[in-house]
DNA sequence: CTCTATGGTTTGAATACTGAACCTGCTTGG
DNA sequence: CCAAGCAGGTTCAGTATTCAAACCATAGAG
């Protein structure tokens, strides 16, 4: 699979990935969220090569995560910023630095913490169900079709169904 | 930059995604939570050449996010499954989804529901506050150095001071 | 008229990925 | 006994991406 066939499939995951799944654009988009905003400050803090990185930028700008906006007049110098939909991957980017945080910091401990303005205290990001509020696990997660949906295959985080290989095996058993 | 340094470097971003910040490693992921165990089943899924696929599971088995389980002898056969550390990946998956359900889904609607069965509802995944369980945005977070904290370049999420270009020009304007 | 700043593009060499075929260990059927 | 099949890989040649370094364009400053 080609990264333009990942883009159209029935799949929210392969399709997001078709955006934002590569090494160099999530270190953008960590930098993005940090208010880096210009070619040549990525270029320097992330260590990326010149090429990539115009490519990478573009991609997010054709996407809407990023605009290109003018801020001075001749010469004619832009730089990128966070849109509606750009902001919106904030739960991702927490999703990822606290699991780098809890699994991958060294024995000196993380290397940053967070604090919230509305209660002023150290947290960490929780994941928790839009209508009861409480945390959520992969197990007491289920998953049906939804209006678009047609492959099978692409239902992700089904938990209590066995996969489709094992359903086949014992079907052909009994 | 290359994927060896990527791991080195003191941002637990970037330290996460020398794990899973590839396109493949992250559809593997997809499947991993879907049930999905076996070699030939991911390859069959998600399409993916045999020799990558096989480098991949290597690197998550080599990272503790997935364990060789041998499930027959003779001939010895294992299927991949998910460590704790490969569970706690979770809310990365649920964000990425979610964030493709809003942003990325055709006219149609989203391919999948989900729902939570502590409460029984159809629900989005939110990212709050473990301390209040506010809702968390970009802007109502700041950041520390925390107790591995080195370079300054790699604080993300700061949110209310200009990044370091700004402050060199201002400095020099003022 | 040259130097610097910013935001790129061009170019070969190194690296990674793809597709197809092949290998291993074992079971099953004839 | 031999052939075929299954599961889980590995090998190999060709193609696509990425890297590093250099170059280009626009414009202001000295």
């Amino acid at each position: 699979m080609r990264w333009n066939e990942l883009s159209e499939e029935n799949c929210s995951m392969a399709r997001t990935i078709s955006v934002i799944g590569d090494r160099w654009t999530l270190l953008i988009l960590r930098d993005c969220f940090l208010r880096v905003r210009r070619f040549e400050d990525f270029q320097e803090r992330l260590g990326i090569t010149r090429p990539i990185l115009a490519n990478r930028l573009k991609k997010l700008v054709d996407e809407f995560v990023l605009v290109k906006v003018p801020y001075q007049q001749r010469p004619r110098r832009y730089e990128y910023r966070l849109t509606q939909k750009g902001l919106a991957l904030y739960p991702i980017v927490m999703a990822i630095v606290h699991w780098g945080d809890v699994y991958m910091a060294g024995k000196k401990g993380r290397p940053l913490v967070h604090t919230h303005d509305l209660c002023g205290k150290a947290f960490d990001p929780m994941m928790v169900c839009s209508e009861c509020g409480e945390q959520l696990s992969p197990k007491q997660v289920h998953v049906r079709p939804g209006p678009s949906a047609k492959d099978p295959r692409h239902l992700p985080l089904e938990t209590d169904l066995p996969g489709p290989r094992r359903l086949a095996k014992e079907k052909a058993a009994s």
